[in-house]
DNA sequence: GCCCATAATTAGTCCGTACTTTAAAATTAT
DNA sequence: ATAATTTTAAAGTACGGACTAATTATGGGC
């Protein structure tokens, strides 16, 4: 290895895969772990950066160092510049709401086994379209979980999208999206909204997005009409 | 704000902003920059690094600091462990070439304005399917620049996508990926490979893979069977 | 036993210096 | 001109020291 610091990323996760180190330990203190290593302390900082940034440690203040995998990722970043662009929703495009109402778990198959929080669900339905055409691109289902219902008259002010809602009036902040992509026929109620024959293929995403404490802060399902709407992902690898 | 480099980091952004430095410039060599900011130079380089990391600046050896972008990215890290997770293909997926061929670019509309490549590139067909399993769930078409058309014989070697043989082969590595999804009605001649109805909804990728130093490394069209087959992402986000 | 103030600990920030590596630029040779 | 070589400027690596801030742990009061 050519760095003195990567050569200490890769003792430490030899020890990981070897079993000297184990997931869930910590690390001994900066100081006094690069006096054992007989490095200096920024080198081992330098070192600790970069398993963080792999996903295997994680550094709080006065907390110390903590083992939380032992499986490094590659990095890869995305380019996009906000969480609406991440989940595929230009700058230049307007939500509207057609209706919301309250609904129980078990009707949604989307939020199986999602969350174990009080029965009662607000569906937000709605469409999105460019800004100034007429017709929609996509027809929309929100779906949040009461803790976060009250957000329901706040909704019909403006045009934004139900997750910047959330993190405006409740101040909080996503910390995680899963999200899944798939094709399906058009379902014919959706089919309309988009100006697709029923049976069509068409782009269907899934997104579940969790706050920085993994609870749960929206699901959303989304039918794009195909020709008007792809997903794109660029992504610079490390 | 409250960090020193933070707060340089800001006043960079603000001067870009205000277009007192614009994009394609360069700042001034580490040393010098911080002296004139009256800061140390490992300040001024934790500023750098978080602005390269939000895709504003990069930084070369003996190249200087280039201003790339005026606008900051808030940073999604994708939870993949490398490049073949990145394009949706599982550990445990293979791939099965059926033909190759010559193609000139203006046969395949996906190359069209890509690269000014020479005329001709080398088109691999295949199928990729779960181990074990005999149905393929995609079918495959990939198309390799004439400068890395040798990898043909090694290409019926092994079952390894053509970026893994490409990236071995002429010891290279992918930098970027570029990736669009779309729904589409399944052509007649991938239907049968994938066992759906010519003109059911299937799932289509059409990906772009470039070198670090954005030359194109090969390019992918491949059709997804749309219930065996569905791109999740898993999304952190700073 | 529980709550609150205090102390101790640990990662984070900041400084300054010295040496190394890379690659652009300049120079020389073909 | 073009190719090979040398120079050199810039970021990268590494060191060590000092101070800061956050948070866990401790101890005291009720």
């Amino acid at each position: 290895m050519k760095n003195l610091y990567s050569q200490v990323c890769e003792d430490i996760l030899g020890q990981i895969r070897a079993g000297e180190l184990r997931v869930g330990e910590r690390l001994p203190p900066e100081a006094e772990y690069a006096a054992t290593l007989g490095i200096s302390r920024s080198t081992l900082r330098m070192a600790f950066a970069e398993l963080e940034e792999a996903g295997v440690l994680k550094r709080r203040k006065r907390a110390g160092t903590e083992i939380i995998s032992d499986r490094p990722q590659r990095r890869f970043s995305m380019a996009t510049s906000g969480v609406a662009e991440l989940l595929s929703l230009g700058r230049d495009t307007e939500f509207s709401i057609t209706s919301t109402r309250q609904v129980p778990t078990e009707e949604i198959p989307q939020l199986a086994g999602l969350s174990s929080e009080t029965g009662h669900w607000l569906e937000v339905s709605g469409s999105r379209r460019m800004q100034g055409e007429s017709r929609a691109f996509s027809v929309n289902r929100v779906y949040v979980p009461a803790r976060f219902a009250a957000i329901e008259p706040v909704l019909h002010e403006g045009r934004r999208s139900v997750f910047q809602t959330i993190e405006e009036t409740f101040d909080v902040r996503i910390g995680r999206v899963a999200q899944s992509v798939r094709a399906v026929a058009c379902p014919a109620e959706d089919a309309k909204v988009i100006g697709l024959e029923p049976g069509a293929p068409a782009l269907r995403i899934e997104a579940q997005l969790y706050l920085s404490d993994e609870r749960l802060m929206e699901v959303s399902v989304a039918t794009f009409h195909p020709e008007r709407f792809q997903v794109h992902n660029d992504v610079k690898i490390k």
